[in-house]
DNA sequence: ACCTGAACACCGTTCAAGT
DNA sequence: ACCTGAACACCGTTCAAGT
C-alpha cells in the first residue's frame, strides 16, 4: 500500500515485487500497468524497459512464487516424502497466492511446458525416476501427479477465496447442500460424496489425493521393483 | 466466415454457436463483442439481449461444446470402458476446440464446480463408484481422474495448436531435441524421458495415462473389493 | 420486445520529450 | 540510458433512439 517514492531505481525485480503485492492483494483483473505503476510511484511507460510485457511480467511473477516453493530443505529424505513435500509446497504457495493456480494452467496449456511448470514437472520427475517406475512409465506418471497437485491445489485456493473470510466449516457446509439439494436422477455421484466434503481437513485430503497417483504408480510398477508395499 | 444477413431472429442458441465459431478460428482472444456480432450481423448491444456478458458467453459456449462430448452411446458397457470412452470423448473435444481447455481450467479454478466441470465431474464419478472403490476414496479418486484428462488433453491440444500444421512428428522431434539440450545437472529427468517422447500415440499415451490412474484406483480399492485385476 | 450503433470508461502499448 | 505521461488503438458494456 505504501506508495514509495523511488528511493532506488527501477528493476526487473521491484517490478515482479510488486506485481506479486498487486495480485495478491486485487487478483488477476487488478494488475493493470497504471496500477502498477502508481505502486512503484512511476508512468506506465517506465515497466515496458524492463518487462517487455503483461505476459512477461505474469510469468516471471509466477515463476518468482513457485521457485521459492520448489526451494527444499535438501537433505535426501525419501523419495516419496520428498514428493509430499514438494506437493505441499506448492498446495501452500497457491493458497497464499491464488493466481498462480491459473496462470500456471494457463501456462500449461499455452505450451508443452516452459518456465515454472517445467521446473515443478523436473522436480516432480526427478523423485519419480527413483520410485521404481519402469522407464516407460516416467513421463505419464510425473505429469498425472502434476496435474492433480495443480488442480487439486488450485481448487483449494479457489475455495478458500469464495469464501471472502467466513469459516471454512460454514462454506464446505454450503457446498454440501447445494450438491444434496442436486436433482438424484442427474447427480448420484455428487450427492453421494456431498457428506464427506461436510468435515475433512484439506491439506489431509490433498496429501491422500497425492498418495492415490502414487499408489498407481506402486501399482504399474510392481512387476519391476519389488515391493516398498509397506 | 459467410456473414449472414439476419434471416431469423437472434436467439441464444445461435449466439453461442457464433462464438465457438469465432473461437475455433481465432482463439479466445479473436472473440471480441464486435466480431461476434459483425459475424450476426447486427450491432455490439445486441447480444446483451441474450447473455449477460463474455464470462457468461464464454461459459455457454464451454457447456455446448463439453454436453456433446459427454453424449455416450449409452449401451451399458464396462464403467472402465465407459471412463475411456468419456475420457477420450473429452480429448478429441479439446482436440477440436483447444479454448476449451483453458477455458475448463479456469472454470475449476474460479469455483469449486459449476456448469461443465460438475457435469464431467458427475459422469466420471458415477463410473468411479462402480469400481469397486472404496466410498471415502470416491471424491479424491473421481478429481484426480479429472485433473488428468483436462491436463494432458489440454496441453495435447495446445502441441497440436503450435504446429502451425507442420508435421506431428516434427514437432515432436523438435521438443525433444530442446528436452535433451537442457543443462544435464539441472534436468535429468527431462532428458531422460525426451527420447520416449519422439515417437509415440498420443491418444495411445493418453489412454495409458487414465489406465494409470485406474490402477491407483484398482490399488487403494484392492483391500475391499478383490480382483479385477486381469 | 428487440435491435442498433454511437458513446463511455477502461485497457495494453507506444513514443516524443525530457533528464 | 532511463524515465515520464500523454496519446493511440483497442476492448466490454451501456443506453438513447429507433422498429
Amino acid at each position: 500500500m505504501a506508495t514509495r517514492k523511488r528511493t532506488d531505481a527501477l528493476t526487473r525485480a521491484r517490478i515482479v515485487d510488486a506485481a506479486i503485492a498487486v495480485l495478491d492483494a486485487d487478483e488477476e483483473a487488478g494488475l493493470t500497468f497504471r496500477a502498477l505503476s502508481q505502486a512503484l510511484a512511476t508512468g506506465p511507460g517506465a515497466i515496458y524497459h524492463h518487462v517487455s510485457g503483461k505476459g512477461e511480467l505474469l510469468d516471471a511473477a509466477t515463476e518468482a512464487v513457485v521457485t521459492a516453493a520448489l526451494d527444499l530443505p535438501g537433505g535426501g529424505a525419501a523419495p516419496r516424502e520428498e514428493v509430499h513435500a514438494l506437493a505441499l509446497g506448492l498446495f501452500d504457495a497457491i493458497d497464499d497466492h491464488p493466481w498462480v493456480a491459473a496462470q500456471l494452467a494457463a501456462q500449461l496449456a499455452r505450451t508443452s511446458a516452459h518456465g515454472a511448470s517445467l521446473r515443478i514437472l523436473e522436480a516432480l520427475g526427478r523423485r519419480v525416476m527413483t520410485l521404481g517406475v519402469p522407464r516407460e512409465h516416467w513421463f505419464t506418471t510425473t505429469t498425472a501427479l502434476l496435474y492433480y497437485v495443480l488442480g487439486a491445489a488450485g481448487q483449494n485456493a479457489a475455495a478458500r477465496e469464495s469464501s471472502g473470510g467466513d469459516d471454512r466449516a460454514a462454506v464446505l457446509a454450503r457446498e454440501a447442500d447445494a450438491w444434496e439439494s442436486l436433482p438424484a436422477e442427474d447427480f448420484p455421484f455428487l450427492r453421494a460424496v456431498a457428506a464427506q466434503m461436510r468435515d475433512h481437513d484439506d491439506r489431509e485430503q490433498f496429501t491422500a489425493g497425492v498418495d492415490l497417483v502414487l499408489a498407481g504408480i506402486a501399482a504399474s510398477g510392481a512387476r519391476v521393483s519389488g515391493g516398498s508395499a509397506r
